[in-house]
DNA sequence: AAGAAATACTCAGTGCCCTGACTAATCGGG
DNA sequence: CCCGATTAGTCAGGGCACTGAGTATTTCTT
């Protein structure tokens, strides 16, 4: 009765577009490599010797998240961390010649992914696409923290 | 110097804007229950009575992660399962009075929420926003499983 | 009626994503 | 110089999302 179209919520259209770039990703680019890691790596070809935060940063993602990736990138021998000896707590991050390697492939891989993602709509109807997404999440983005806590679903005795 | 500008990725833009609510969401809606469980919920409003795989199915969620979401709802008291005596693969899932409450409470906050979320939007971006996030997501669910797995990166030996 | 195929669900494993609490190092004022 | 605040990173915990393997039940086929 009071039920509601899922289809008129952005929210769960977001997530469907993710899922549906996740099936994307894991068949036409990489099974090992994800979406995520690629950002990461994308990240050091730029900007080599970027400490974690910073990589966070770029590619939008807090410390715990970034932190796994890392580890994970890492652990495959696709980067390497060693200690900033100017500041103890910072870690610098750099691509190893395999990392290097792999980015390049994949860098190839996803552009002929977000063609074949793209596809549905016309060159024109894209530019909006990116302009409309990148609008909305500009603009929550903005709106962290200020706002009140909600109040709780249930009233706590 | 290869580096690609992430804000030509649509993946990355999905990404984004799935975090760009989910914040919002938190903050607007429930700290306590998620916009998928609300999903489930809101299929259960709709279509009382529905096995796992076919809530699933309604807000697009494979058979373990709806397994993970259900069994949630079920220890929150929002729901109950119960084995169907005409299949005895099935379970039925059904509402309680308390998931009937919170889901009416959620709905209220969640129309609140879709409408800040797409603020910077006019009333026409805001259907071709619709448009364009649906056509998209469809099209690539329709590609499922058909395409050759994708090539190994690192050739085993 | 028996065996094969399909279906609903579970479980283990991997990875992303966040919060909140903690540790270690640096920096800024007095 | 020292103490408090800030900053980088870790860790535990909860939730979403998928795959692949396994179990139980039903259905299809012969």
């Amino acid at each position: 009765m009071a039920a509601v179209d899922l289809s008129a919520h952005p929210g769960h259209l977001a997530r469907r577009l993710q899922q549906a770039h996740y099936l994307l990703w894991n068949t036409m680019v990489s099974e090992e490599i994800t979406s995520p890691q690629f950002a990461v790596l994308n990240a050091l070809v730029a900007e080599p010797g970027l400490d974690q935060r910073s990589v966070g940063e770029r590619v939008g993602l807090d410390r715990s998240t970034i932190a796994e990736v890392i580890s994970r990138l890492g652990r495959r021998g696709l980067l390497d961390k060693v200690r900033d000896t100017q500041d103890g707590r910072r870690f610098l991050l750099r691509l190893t010649d395999e990392g290097v390697r792999v980015h390049r492939k994949l860098t190839v891989r996803t552009a002929r992914m977000n063609q074949v993602f793209l596809a549905p709509l016309s060159g024109e109807e894209q530019t909006v696409f990116f302009d409309l997404l990148q609008r909305v999440s500009d603009a929550a983005e903005g709106l962290r923290n200020p706002g009140a806590p909600v109040a709780p679903l249930v009233t706590q005795r």
